[in-house]
DNA sequence: TGCCTGAGTGACAGTATCGTCACAGTCGTG
DNA sequence: CACGACTGTGACGATACTGTCACTCAGGCA
């Protein structure tokens, strides 16, 4: 159902517990990575850049503040939201954590429901993973892929269509004049004149279906999305 | 030293919670608002639209969710996040709160350190849009949009009725001259013996309702709005 | 009260902008 | 080459927005 194609990494020692959150984790459409010690776990993370980071404290060689340490050092994973999950419920640790700038935190025993929740509900900040994604409402547009989702279904958009939503969808709720999304499209080189924008618009509309009632023009000015 | 003075609503009924929590956010920097019970927090968050809101789930008259959803249906805070406290630790709650959009969650006992790390965490995500955005009683008025809510409901202005308001509602409490408004929306060019600017208010008005009598003429001067 | 001035209202026509369409050009592929 | 997918263009009608005018209405003053 979920076309969404977030990754988490999972980084604990204990195989059963990874095995549990993974196997949530996937029933609800995410692609799971599994680290069974903190070494492991950053360098998956520096690797495959996941959407999000699920990290137990208790670990064998790295422990948990070592490895958040490890990954906000890294400018490539500095921005990805950390879960920590741990088994004391001292309050001096979750302070500490997140003092440490750890982004969430959970006690165990958790339920598998919540711990889900808890991600989901870190992944709706996330602005766009590296750049690449671009996610709000309805619409899920992968740059790198250059494919669109739709209420969980693919839509085959055109270039220009998908630069259009893009551009849009990117700078939800604030009313994008003709002139910069002509720019952004074309470039400087670009007719503003011409009906293009119109035309492809109107395209883009047809392939949106309910959805294109987002997008809004503002007469004189150019076009919002809001959700 | 936080030259952005971020505002927290606080929705509470316990009094003593409530002076603890503003207390520890006052101490970090934050301006705070009280609210005792559900619609008194309903009615601050829509007026003043603070930055993140900290809300007890149980309170007498609307009780956390009912709160939480009449803040999720009005445009002014939809975007507001929101932190749960309560002092149940039953997981059941934990995950209603959760899947129903609240931003996280905190259960009682819970140090004031922790809460105020858990705001600041919330914060971080929240994008910062001041000067964009012109307020005042029933009026939101988004620059960046171009859009403009009226008690909490999109309201669609043309470009000339919405500089028109935007200037009266950005100089609340002043009569503003029939002269500085035509400068003001039609430049050095604009012609002070046309009844254009009454047609526009006029028509203006009209789409204003009930609040249209917010807007008073100065019979020689102009027009003055107060709220 | 009657006059004067400024403000509110409704109708109208001109203009700008938008949505839509048909058509033609380009490009890559089988 | 033929075909289809994609694109850019200009024509056209529909619509939204604007300014002006004539007229009415209301407040202030003698």
């Amino acid at each position: 159902m979920e076309a969404n194609a977030h990754t988490i990494l999972v980084i604990d020692d204990e195989e059963d517990v990874v095995d549990l959150i993974c196997f949530n984790l996937e029933k609800d459409g995410y692609v799971t990575l599994r680290a069974l010690d903190g070494q492991t776990g950053v360098n998956l993370a520096c690797q495959h850049r996941p959407s999000a980071i699920v990290l137990d404290l208790m670990l064998p060689g790295l422990d948990g503040f070592q490895v958040f340490e490890a990954l906000r050092q890294d400018a490539r994973t500095r921005h990805i939201p950390v879960l920590m999950v741990t088994a004391k419920a001292e309050t001096a640790d979750r302070i500490a954590g997140l003092k440490a700038g750890v982004d969430d935190y959970l006690t165990k025993p958790f339920s598998p429901k919540e711990l889900v929740l808890r991600v989901k509900a870190l992944l709706k900040w996330v602005p766009d993973q590296t750049g690449m994604v671009v996610e709000s409402g309805p619409f899920y547009l992968d740059k790198s892929a250059l494919c669109c989702y739709i209420d969980g279904e693919e839509v085959s958009l055109t270039s220009t269509e998908f630069r259009l939503l893009a551009m849009l969808v990117s700078r939800e709720g604030e009313t994008v004049t003709r002139e910069d999304l002509i720019e952004h499209i074309w470039g400087a080189s670009g007719n503003p004149s011409s009906r293009s924008l119109d035309t492809h618009l109107m395209r883009l509309r047809e392939k949106l279906g309910a959805d294109a009632a987002l997008i809004k023009n503002v007469r004189g000015k150019g076009y919002r999305y809001h959700h």
